[in-house]
DNA sequence: TGTGCATTGATATGTTATAACAAGGATGCT
DNA sequence: AGCATCCTTGTTATAACATATCAATGCACA
């Protein structure tokens, strides 16, 4: 059941679900994913890879949906708060999520190799470092929990 | 025990040996606290907060020691990479460490009412996530464990 | 139909990080 | 001491990531 993202799969059914999903999701919470927003999110989608924000406007300006840096970030802003995106701190760069609007705290697993990433759950209160903030008396509003690794692929090819 | 960083504590002690055990560590491994990087490693150490790179930058150019970005990173990269200090993804920021040496797998506690971080420890292999790498065959090299939140002082002021 | 608000277009700028190459200085060997 | 080597520093330039600002457009709802 776990990490699809490094295993084959249908991708393309993959995608459409996943994009069934957030149009589901943006419908009842009576959000807007407009062409730009619906298309930059395909882009995110169509590798379970991250993508920097100059990266993903490359894609938007050749379909002639806008040539300049707003209009990425703008995008990938509107993603992430909408649980549809998430940014990888550890490259500055953004990943679609496989399974929009269940509410989730993401981890992930980052491919040094091939920059693929596959999404997991954590539960920041039941970690150790929930144990240390509770002791410190720190109150936690959101946590950033990402490995660098090889994905299974990687690791033969590479070693 | 924990997370001093938060709590009231002669800090000038606390830095002394700090800067203790980095110069014993570089001793012991033969690499070389230039005057720079020991610069570098005290303004990081002096407060209990992460630093931006070009924040450092200003600190040493004031006192002469290279008015240079390179001259920032470079310091950086050797502490980093020596175990002295940290990089605290979600702020593109950075911060000494509070126990050099002592090999180990930090997670922080970031607050952003005031910058202030606390390291705690992390065991990669043993959380959840490990759990969901194994299973994906995926070989974790490094893990990157941030909470956000507001620290016990900025609790009070901020609400 | 008009008012307000979210979205987009466009220009400019701010912030973080690295490439590349020349010069200086420590170390170790003969 | 002379020399080779390697690590470190100086300097210029540029790449990569991100936001501020203001004008224009379009949709939503009274
Ligand atoms: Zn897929
Ligand atoms: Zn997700
Ligand atoms: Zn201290
Ligand atoms: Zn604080």
């Amino acid at each position: 059941m776990s990490a699809i993202e490094f295993r084959d799969h249908d991708h393309a059914a993959c995608m459409r679900s996943t994009m069934q999903a957030a149009e589901a999701q943006c419908a009842a919470r009576g959000l807007r994913l407009t062409p730009v927003r619906r298309r930059a999110l395909e882009i995110l989608l169509s590798e379970h890879r991250a993508l920097g924000a100059y990266d993903l406007l490359a894609h938007l300006s050749a379909e002639g949906l806008g040539a300049q840096p707003p209009v990425a970030y703008r995008a990938l802003d509107f993603l992430v708060k909408a649980g549809l995106a998430h940014k990888i701190e550890a490259l500055n760069a953004y990943v679609g999520c496989v399974h929009p609007g269940e509410d989730h705290a993401p981890a992930f697993l980052i491919c040094r190799g091939c920059r693929s990433v596959a999404e997991a759950e954590t539960s920041p209160t039941k970690s150790r470092l929930g144990d240390a903030a509770r002791a410190a008396g720190f109150r936690i509003e959101r946590s950033v929990v990402e490995a660098e690794g090889l994905c299974p692929a990687c690791q033969e090819t590479g070693a």
